[in-house]
DNA sequence: GTCTATAGAATGATAGAC
DNA sequence: GTCTATCATTCTATAGAC
């Protein structure tokens, strides 16, 4: 047991109560940085909203910036997933109906976790820039060349790839990160109406808003 | 002269120097407060920007509160723009691409007032709130009539309208507020992607995904 | 592992000279 | 109108008792 050293962030084996405290302060911090932002965020606050006090939460994270990239880098991996379950090989039709339906569940469910990635692209990504550079573009060139081939066979319309990658992004995200405004104009009835987002999405992007013969 | 008081937001006449400083600082506010936010953004950081010291600045809002507000009230008529320019008896094509080819132009022009818009929804619209649920509303109602009434005359095809108009505003705004991520994915290309965007978006919204016959 | 106490820096806002 | 000086908070992070 030599290597568990106190600091979780280099611990090889930890304790259970080290991996609910860990969650508990990472569910926190979730919610308080997407709010205010990094510089906004206060640790007293994602402490008292963890159960603990400010110095506990400390010795878990050496620092609120450490504690920053670990709540990112947990969010990124979540908000990455859906783009990678694009198939080349499936109907165009049926696998952006597919990825609309996962993206907008992922608002639904992960509306938090959308609102900080927001906010941290906001602010100019000083964390995450790096890994957009690098990981994301790839995988958003692999999936380019994907739709590139769709259009290429006459499977979908002539589109230029990025513009709709990057629509399909906006309008499933904005349904977690503008939640607000939506529930401001809707009142009341926005439940319901975020169960038709998917539907109404998808029919929109692949039918056009000009009528079909 | 007498109703000349020194607080600026409480003067009816005001000198040259007061307009050209207030300037200053509300453009020195609306970079630092879009990219921090409200509770991130520091008084002293804004002063600086606007190349004075902070009591200076606090001479002419008495509050960082106030400052914010100010702020935001000149950038939320500019939002609104667009979308009340949309007229009922246009040709629904030419007026969905005209209000497209305005949002871009403004995400492009004004891409850090559309990033202050974005952060302050993300909080949870603290200060505008009360705007969006009564000046918002009443616009979009009036909206989503124009097209139910575009639907209803089979101009277009049957859409719900606010998931429409959520789209258009997601589609257009991402521009602006993930333009980190564009950057960091087309890196030094971006400049000349942005200039297709509206085209791109307004076939893509037109016409659909799906091949037309 | 968790606490109280506190150091040391940053922040919002004001007082008062000029 | 603009400045320096300053007050009262709030903040991140650490020290050290238990």
């Amino acid at each position: 047991m030599s290597d568990r050293t106190a600091r979780a962030t280099k611990t090889r084996k930890r304790t259970r109560i080290q991996v609910v405290n860990e969650e508990k302060i990472l569910e926190a911090a979730l919610e308080v940085f997407a709010r205010y932002g990094f510089k906004g965020a206060a640790v007293d606050q994602i402490a008292a909203a963890a159960g603990m006090s400010k110095p506990n939460l400390l010795y878990y994270f050496r620092s609120k910036k450490a504690l920053y990239i670990a709540v990112l880098r947990r969010t990124l991996e979540m908000w990455l997933q859906p783009l990678e379950d694009i198939a080349a090989e499936g109907d165009p039709e049926a696998e952006i109906r597919d990825y609309i339906a996962r993206k907008v569940a992922f608002s639904r469910s992960h509306a938090v976790e959308s609102r900080l990635f927001a906010m941290e692209i906001i602010q100019g990504a000083p964390i995450l820039k790096e890994v957009l550079e690098t990981r994301l573009r790839e995988l958003v060139e692999d999936k380019v060349r994907v739709i590139e081939a769709w259009v290429a066979a006459g499977k979908i319309a002539p589109v230029d790839p990025h513009h709709l990658i990057f629509t399909l992004w906006a309008s499933t995200q904005h349904y977690a990160d503008f939640d607000a405004q939506i529930r401001a104009l809707l009142g009341a009835g926005a439940e319901d109406f975020y169960l038709s987002a998917d539907d109404a999405l998808s029919d929109l992007l692949l039918k056009g808003l000009l009528p079909r013969p």
